[in-house]
This record gives C-alpha cells, sequence and structure tokens, in this order.
RNA sequence: GGGCCCAUCGUCUAGCCUGGUCUAGGACGCGACCCUUUCAAGGUCGAAACACGGGUUCGAAUCCCGUUGGGCUCACCA
C-alpha cells in the first residue's frame, strides 16, 4: 500500500516555523517510502480564513522546497507544484461542503449524531457552572432530547449545530512516537461536527477528507494530541455510502517547538514583544509611536487607526497588521522575534539552513561522522535517506536561535560566489532596496570571498559592507578610532606615507593593495599592526573591516584618496599628530 | 482544576527498547589559546548534564513505582 501523508494547515497568516517542521517531516516520510504527500487547506472557519494566506502558505512551503505531490497547483521556479492526479480533490476544504454534509445526514439517519439548539450564551452559562463547580464541562445530550422533534425543527430551518453522540467508552489508540494512549469517556463530549453556518469542524473534516484522499500517516503537532480521541472515534463511526468501515491511520504526534521562556512559540510573540518595549519606553498611544517616527519612513504605522492602536496596546489578545508592526519596531528600535517561515526569509535567512536546523526539533539521524561529530545540517537528499518515526522525540523542543544562525551562517560560507550574489540580490530586492541601489550586484562580486565568512545572514552583508554603502562625502571617522589609529608614533608621517604609496600604486587589485601597508611599516620602522589602522579608520571611519586589500579595491582608487583627504582634515582639526 | 503527554550539559541531542564497554559522546553558545594588519572564518583546549526518592539487580542514565517540575488541552479555532 502507498503511504500518503498530507499537510493540513488552516489559513490564518503565514506558515509558521512550527507547521514548517510539521511538513517537512510529512515530505520526508512520504519520500522515505516512495508515497505521497499532499497538502489540503482547511479553511473552514470563515471569519479567520483567506485566500491570500493561503497563498502565502504555498509560497512559504516552495520557498523551503517542501514540494507537496497533490493539492493547489503552484509554479515555483519552472515546476508545477499540486494537481489532482488520483480526483481526490478539491483540496480546499470550503469547495467540499456537500461531501460534509451527506456524511452528516448518514450519522443522524444512524442515531449517532444529532442537531443541537443551544446558544452561545447558553453553553457559555454551562461552562461558567462547571467551572464553579471545579468540573470540566462536557456537553451531553438533555435526558429529555427528542430526535425526531429535533430533526423537525431542523427541518423547519431553524439555526442549530450537529454533533456527535460520543459512544460511552474510553478511547485508545496507538501513536507511532508516544505509544499507547487511552481517553477515558468522561473527557469526551458531544462535540460539533457542522456549525451552524454548514461549514465542518476541524473534527469533522479532517476524518473525512483523511479517508478520502486515502492518507495512511498523519503527523502533526502535540498540542492535537487530545483531539485523536475524538477523531477515532468518528472514525469508527462512520461508513461509507456503500457501508465500507473508515480507515484508522497511523498517528504520530510531534513535539511542541517553545520559547526560550518554554512558552509556545506563537505569531503573537512579535507583538508581546513590541508591546513590552512600547511599556518600557512609556509609548501608549499612536501619537507617542510617531512622534518617535519623526523623519524615517514608517507608512503602515501612519496609515494605522488610532483606536486600533490603543487596543492593541492593552489587550494582549490583538494583533497588529505585520508591515505596521514592522514599522512600529523599527521605530522603537527593536527586532522582532521571526517565528514564521516567511520572517525569517525577511531576516535574510537561507532556506537550506532553516531546513537543517528545523528536522533537528524532534529528530536526529543519530549519526556520526568520520571525526565522531554527530551528523548535523542536512540537506534534503540526506534526510530523506535517513528518516523515520521510530527516531522522532518525545520531549519539547526549544527553538534555538544561536544554532539556527550559526547553521546559516555556515551555509552562506558554503555558497559559491556567483551563487552568494545571485541568493543576495534576490533578497535584496525584496528586504534592502536601498543597499541594493548602493552596492550592486556587480560590486558584491567583487567582495563577495570577504563578505560571506562574515555573514550570518544576507542582511548582514550590507553591514559588513557599510562604509561602501556611505558616500565619500558622507563617512563619518569614529573620534576613538582615530584616536587609538594615531597613538601610534610619528602617525602623520606615516598617514602621508600612506597617502602617497596609494597615489602612485601602479596596480589597483587587492592583492598589490595588499602589500602597501608592509612597505610603508618596513620603510618607517613601523610594524604593520601599527599602520594599518590608521589606513583603515581613513577609508571605513572604523578600526573594523574586510582585510584592507578588499576593501581598497571595492572602494577605487578616487573614493579612497577622497576619504584619505578628509580623514587627514579632520585629524589636523583634532589637533596636531 | 480535570485529562493527556514529557523529563541527559544553558540549548539541540547521542546513549535508554536489547541493563555492565558511560570516569555519559557530539553540536550550538560560552571561556582560553593559536593563526592574524582589524573583524570574521579556521584550528586546539576547557568549563558544563543523567530532576529527586524508593525499589528490582552482582550492577541502572538505561527496567518498575512514587514525588517534583514542565508542557499541551478542555470553542459553532484549527
Amino acid at each position: 500500500m502507498t503511504l500518503i501523508t498530507r499537510f493540513a494547515p488552516s489559513p490564518t497568516g503565514h506558515l509558521h516555523i512550527g507547521g514548517a517542521r510539521t511538513a517537512l517531516f510529512c515530505w520526508a516520510l512520504a519520500r522515505r517510502h516512495a508515497g505521497r504527500f499532499l497538502l489540503r487547506i482547511e479553511d473552514t472557519d470563515q471569519k479567520r480564513s483567506s485566500e491570500s494566506a493561503a497563498r502565502g502558505i504555498l509560497e512559504d512551503l516552495a520557498w523551503l522546497g517542501i514540494a507537496w505531490d497533490e493539492g493547489p497547483g503552484f509554479d515555483a521556479d519552472g515546476r508545477r507544484l499540486g494537481g489532482d492526479p488520483r480526483a481526490v480533490g478539491p483540496f480546499y476544504q470550503s469547495q467540499r461542503l456537500e461531501t460534509y454534509r451527506r456524511f452528516a445526514q448518514d450519522l443522524i439517519d444512524r442515531g449517532l449524531a444529532y442537531p443541537a439548539f443551544d446558544t452561545p450564551d447558553e453553553l457559555a452559562a454551562l461552562r461558567k457552572a462547571a467551572e464553579a463547580e471545579k468540573r470540566t464541562f462536557t456537553y451531553r445530550r438533555s435526558p429529555g432530547y427528542d430526535p425526531a422533534r429535533a430533526i423537525a425543527r431542523r427541518a423547519a430551518g431553524e439555526p442549530c449545530v450537529i454533533r456527535f453522540a460520543m459512544p460511552p467508552a474510553p478511547v485508545r489508540f496507538r501513536d507511532e512516537v508516544l505509544g499507547e494512549v487511552t481517553v477515558p469517556y468522561e473527557e469526551l463530549d458531544d462535540f460539533v461536527i457542522l456549525k451552524a453556518d454548514g461549514f465542518p469542524t476541524y473534527h469533522f473534516g479532517v476524518v473525512i477528507d483523511d479517508e478520502l484522499m486515502g492518507v495512511t500517516h498523519i503527523l502533526r503537532g502535540q498540542e492535537h494530541l487530545n483531539n485523536t480521541p475524538r477523531h477515532v472515534a468518528l472514525m469508527s463511526a462512520m461508513r461509507h455510502p456503500d457501508g465500507a468501515a473508515f480507515r484508522v491511520p497511523a498517528f504520530a504526534h510531534l513535539t511542541i517547538i517553545a520559547n526560550p521562556d518554554n512558552s509556545k512559540m506563537s505569531k503573537r510573540d512579535r507583538d508581546k514583544a513590541a508591546r513590552a518595549r512600547c511599556k518600557e519606553l512609556g509609548v501608549g498611544d499612536l501619537a507617542g509611536a510617531l512622534a518617535r517616527a519623526a523623519g524615517s519612513p514608517a507608512a503602515h504605522l501612519r496609515a494605522l487607526d488610532p483606536s486600533a492602536f490603543a487596543q492593541w496596546i492593552t489587550d494582549k489578545t490583538r494583533q497588529l497588521d505585520h508591515d505596521a508592526l514592522e514599522d512600529l519596531a523599527r521605530v522603537i528600535g527593536i527586532t522582532l522575534p521571526e517565528v514564521a517561515v516567511d520572517d525569517f526569509r525577511r531576516s535574510g535567512y537561507l532556506p537550506e539552513a532553516v531546513l537543517s536546523y528545523i528536522c533537528l526539533l524532534g529528530w536526529n539521524p543519530g549519526e556520526k561522522d568520520a571525526q565522531g561529530r554527530d551528523l548535523e545540517r542536512l540537506d534534503l537528499a540526506q534526510l530523506v535517506a535517513k528518516f523515520s518515526l521510530e527516531r522522532v522525540g518525545k520531549s519539547a523542543s526549544k527553538f534555538d536561535r544561536a544554532k539556527l544562525l550559526n547553521f546559516n551562517q555556515q551555509s552562506i560560507a558554503a555558497l559559491p560566489d556567483d551563487e552568494f550574489v545571485r541568493r543576495w540580490e534576490a533578497w535584496a530586492r525584496r528586504d534592502d532596496p536601498h543597499a541594493l541601489a548602493r552596492l550592486g550586484a556587480a560590486r558584491l562580486r567583487a567582495i563577495a570571498h570577504a563578505v560571506k565568512p562574515r555573514c550570518r545572514t544576507l542582511r548582514d552583508a550590507a553591514e559588513v559592507l557599510r562604509f561602501a554603502l556611505t558616500a565619500d562625502a558622507e563617512l563619518t571617522f569614529d573620534p576613538k578610532a582615530i584616536a587609538k589609529a594615531c597613538s601610534v608614533e610619528r602617525a602623520g608621517a606615516l598617514f602621508r606615507a600612506l597617502a602617497d604609496a596609494l597615489r602612485a600604486a601602479p596596480d589597483w587589485s587587492a592583492s598589490a593593495l595588499d602589500a602597501i601597508v608592509p612597505e610603508v611599516a618596513a620603510a618607517h620602522g613601523a610594524t604593520p599592526a601599527q599602520v594599518a589602522p590608521l589606513l583603515r579608520v581613513a577609508v571605513t571611519g572604523t578600526l573594523v573591516s574586510p582585510p584592507l586589500g578588499d576593501t581598497l579595491a571595492l572602494l577605487g582608487r578616487a573614493s579612497t584618496l577622497a576619504r584619505l583627504d578628509r580623514c587627514a582634515a579632520q585629524i589636523d582639526r583634532a589637533g596636531p599628530g
């Protein structure tokens, strides 16, 4: 039998990093066993789902390189993803409503499901009462429930939901990573399967679609563990029109991915971080935030409604729109924690680094390399070759940004220069157009070899080359750096000798330029280490830069000499030396 | 609070199923040193863990029980 896995996100925002890990494992398991991996969009919450979010998730998956065999169609790098070769679609649950209704009706006809007419207020009251008695609220049909009357009321058009009549027995199932799990009947209520708007609930849609789409292995986050007994009970109760029973697929619940403080990694973490910073700064309203934004571009923040901001700042459950939040973060001087795949992409992470890091969250190959080191940083092909459910761990893992950053740095360093430039250009086009305009791909190419090992993210490239992104006339010289560089004996003479040598240099290549500092040093009885800082601070304004030859070659002779002049002027102003 | 799940360095983890080879291995981070005209990168070395208590056993990180701690979940959200 073909192994079939699926990833079934709800399109309420960008793909969460935990979702990406789930999708990756589903994909890897299917590939490992020459099976199929399908993607289904669970858009049954009409209020929160959006087509743009669904598209965003497809883009995120494609960016990571996780290709789905079946599901919504998508073009990625000339490759067509998705499709419906087995004719089991559509893959948007909102397009499968009639199917759910038919199955619900069958359940009702067999007395295994029933209409319920409670209003939200009534349910809330029931819950509150249960809580007061320190009891868990579990919905049950009232003793006097009259099925015939209920069905008549429903037929008359009275609004209602359909609930599953939970069979009174404990539910037991086997989880591939956790083992046997048993849940007592008392914990299982008569949950809703069809909402008042005619849409299925998650529980109902997932059970029907997994059956109809032939899914054999369900991999999902551990937060779903408690839902599984409901699904198993449903599967046992349901049948096809021809009377055939539903299958019970294999389950594997993946560990939670947590923040360093042990809280679950959530999209709200970004709002939380910004809110905390606002409080720290005493920014209580939009006007205050905008005041700080003076002079900096914060278009999305400006477009925000003051009352929306006021609500956001006090209500922990509220989230600001993505772009407005980014603007706000810039204004209050923090970087938001990345939690969605797209956040990492924007921050300059490479997909291969993200992938190799998240596949180690709750799984590892358990192999050593020739040096006795753990095998880490796998690529997709290695993952497929080695993946197995047996090696999936049981305990929650914390997301370690430092390690991800290290993986990313190594991935960047491993890129051939041309590829590095190509990736940076593609990234900068969207996320740092200013740097792209000032630097340009061609100039980056010339110094790529020196920039790569200094970047932990693609964004760092502009930071490493900041001196080159600044116009000669706007370069500022750090006074402390100048003082330090000039602390050498006869600094003025050395500086002039450097300038003369540079002006006369016959060959403006990195290797030729690298020879100048030792030459000048030797001629004046100084060491290269005493001379180099003078030149470095003159052309970059600081004491830190890529190797001087590369730095000078990138700037070019005219720019170098102009900077030398400006620096000399500043040294003169500061006093003779 | 009820139910479910989990528990090895700060973090990700190997080892656990099939007790001894574990004075518990690797990676990230951290510290030191080397290399070096700065910063990186690279190299070498170092500090750092079996939550606790009972069993079982000649022997337990490994098996059993309990305690403690943590997480998830209790919606007409998924």
